[in-house]
RNA sequence: GCGCCCGUAGCUCAACUGGAUAGAGCACCGGCCUUCUAAGCCGGGGGUCGGGGGUUCGAGUCCCUCCGGGCGCGCCA
């Protein structure tokens, strides 16, 4: 029997739609769905597509099935076709069907589940982007680990694409970072200007300060008395008095600075960014792209997308603002995109910043967000369609809570505080293969409990190393035998026969599915449960039976089923940028 | 008050986008290491899919309603 030339689902689904071009000629537009039953007395594969058509035939589903089996095509892989229940149609593969995967899997290893659903397709994810003005924390983990997984598993389904980061380097927030650096830059001096209340207390700015002051020595050294003279009083809890008070503070290192202040500015990004960089490679995540936000505006960018808008009358004056008429493409009420006092605001940035996006060519565009900023989505997409870009070409995953759990407590975790546990504190602690793995063992729309006891036992309770630990068998099975791998891939599979076997097979054949869907749902949690499974599957067959036989043909059979589900399983944890280890 | 998300075994979560008998892990009980790694396997108990109504051949999944939890509703980012 040769291989075949397309997959084997594929290869099914013609079958049907053949059939249908007789049966049902007036609807062959019926998605002809094939799935895997639960019951292994349901065959290998089912159909409902009798039942898809029975009301736009109006006739009896199980008659419609019948005639489909009369008229489906013989096939080399089917062995037969009955109907069950109200209209199913059960697919019986012959055995020789369910081994040929063992081959493709050898055929294209490392490329083995990837599909074409995404081929030509241009798509960009954007996440993280947290802002630099301090290290990244849990949360920012999670997107992380969800971000550079998806991008994985679209490139998987065919898509090219672009990772991107989103600099957050302009505006107050930024501005609040830099004095904060810049005051404690001058207590290095001896020159005591009292800390704001609402600047960044992390020790990393008493980090950059030092740093600064290595770099440029006392070039940005202003007498304290200069610097606070004047300032309006911020007594202890008036926020508004507060904020007002920094703001000053941002007015006066403007004015004592002068150019100078935005020499600052950068070398403390800089160095921020530079700080990011290096825990999301240690990370194993990595972007295309750091794309800055002050370069929206310094290109002129937000200008010209403002213009457009402008020109198209989406734009209005109002109480001295500007505002965009967002309510006009489904938004829940107007937005100022430029303030009373000339700012703009985060949001015309952002507009400009989706304007570009598009311009640059992406078909689709995926905004990986934290969860508190759902609000915000419908503004943005309310900003393409005034664009007329057709705003479904922007899909927005928003990331659920992390909250850390230890010895059964939940951590306390609070910015104020300064007691929240930083994304390198957690990889340190727990190791960068658990972490992404139990980021990804949930939906990302779900909050996730992150269990730490667990995620650091060795232990037979961790799903991660429970798959390493399926990958490692392989290797040490095949290490034993010590025979040459190359030649396995010529085994004679007929051999392999048990249900432990043909679950097996199964398994690996529904891998390519299983990305396709994933990648569709923008799910890698798919992954990471597909793997346990499999991981399962292979755990199961390891303790009941013995590979290293006698008898030669059961042997090499054996040794290449199993070096194929090596190869899935290493394909699966790639994606889900967990390593497979050869030995643990 | 309005909008979005969520509610499935004691706990943490799946469920192929509407399919057949709702599945895993943990926890609990009982077995398996002189044989390729026991970070493993095998068996067992455990469910009103938050409640109620509707749509249809068929609903955990779609619609309505109520209950319970989270988040959002700035000329903040």
């Amino acid at each position: 029997m040769p291989p075949p030339a397309i997959d084997l689902k594929t290869h099914l689904s013609g079958l049907f739609e053949t059939a249908l071009e007789v049966v049902a000629p007036e609807a062959t537009d019926t998605p002809v769905v094939l799935e895997r039953p639960k019951v292994a007395a349901h065959g290998d594969f089912a159909c409902n597509v009798a039942m898809q058509l029975a009301r736009r035939l109006k006739r009896n589903p199980r008659e419609i099935a019948q005639r489909i089996i009369d008229q489906l095509p013989t096939s080399p892989w089917v062995a037969r076709a009955e109907i069950a229940g109200a209209g199913f149609i059960n697919l019986f593969l012959r055995p020789e069907a369910k081994r040929a995967v063992v081959q493709r899997i050898f055929a294209e290893g490392d490329a083995y589940g990837r599909v074409t659903v995404g081929a030509g397709k241009r798509v960009q994810v954007e996440f993280v982007s947290a802002n630099p003005t301090g290290p990244l924390h849990v949360g920012h983990g999670r997107g992380a680990a969800y971000g550079a997984s998806l991008a994985n598993l679209l490139e998987a389904a065919g898509f090219d694409v672009a990772r991107e980061y989103y600099v957050n380097d302009a505006g107050r927030q930024m501005d609040i970072l830099s004095v904060s650096a810049w005051v404690r830059y001058l207590e290095l001096f001896a020159e005591a200007v009292p800390f704001p209340a609402n600047g960044y207390q992390g020790d990393y700015v008493r980090t950059r300060a030092a740093e600064m002051k290595a770099v440029d020595g006392d070039r940005f050294s202003r007498p304290a008395a200069a610097v606070t003279e004047g300032l309006p009083d911020a007594p202890e809890g008036d926020e508004a008095a507060v904020e007002a008070r920094m703001d000053a503070l941002i007015e006066r290192a403007k004015q004592l600075l002068g150019p100078d202040f935005d020499r600052l500015t950068l070398f403390v990004l800089e160095r921020q960014l530079e700080g990011i960089r290096d825990v999301l490679g240690r990370f194993g995540v990595t972007f295309d792209q750091w794309y800055s936000e002050r370069s929206l505006y310094d290109s002129g960018r937000v200008a010209r997308a403002l213009e457009v808008l402008e020109a198209n009358g989406h734009l209005y004056t109002q109480d001295g603002a500007r505002w965009f008429r967002s309510t006009a493409f489904g938004d829940d009420k107007d937005r100022v995109v430029q303030r009373e006092n000339g700012l703009f605001t985060y949001f015309a940035s952002d507009i400009a910043y989706h304007h570009d996006k598009f311009q640059r060519g992406f078909d689709l565009v995926v905004d990986v967000w934290g969860a508190d900023h759902h609000g915000y989505i419908p503004r943005v997409k309310a900003a393409l369609s005034a664009f007329e870009i057709d705003p479904e070409r922007l899909v927005v995953p928003l990331i659920q809570l992390v909250a850390l759990f230890q010895g059964g407590e939940a951590v306390k975790m609070g910015k104020r505080s300064g007691s929240y546990v930083t994304l390198e504190d957690l990889m340190d602690d727990v190791g960068v293969d658990a972490t992404r793995y139990f980021y990804l063992a949930r939906k990302c729309d779900q909050h996730l409990d992150f269990d730490l006891d667990l995620a650091k036992s060795q232990s037979n309770d961790n799903p991660v190393y429970y798959i390493q630990y399926a990958h490692a068998r392989v290797s040490s099975v095949l290490e034993e035998w010590g025979g040459d791998r190359a030649m396995l891939r010529a085994s004679d599979l007929a051999p392999l026969d048990t249900p432990a076997e043909l679950t097996l097979l199964q398994r690996i054949t529904d891998y390519p599915d299983t990305i396709e869907f994933a990648a569709r749902d923008l799910a890698p949690h798919v992954i990471a449960f597909y793997l346990k499974d499999l991981a399962a599957d292979f755990h199961s067959y390891y303790n009941g039976t013995r590979f290293l036989v006698e008898d030669e043909a059961v042997r090499n059979a054996r040794l290449a089923l199993v070096l194929a589900v090596q190869q899935v399983l290493r394909n699966g944890l790639r994606l889900l940028g967990v390593g497979a280890p050869e030995r643990m």
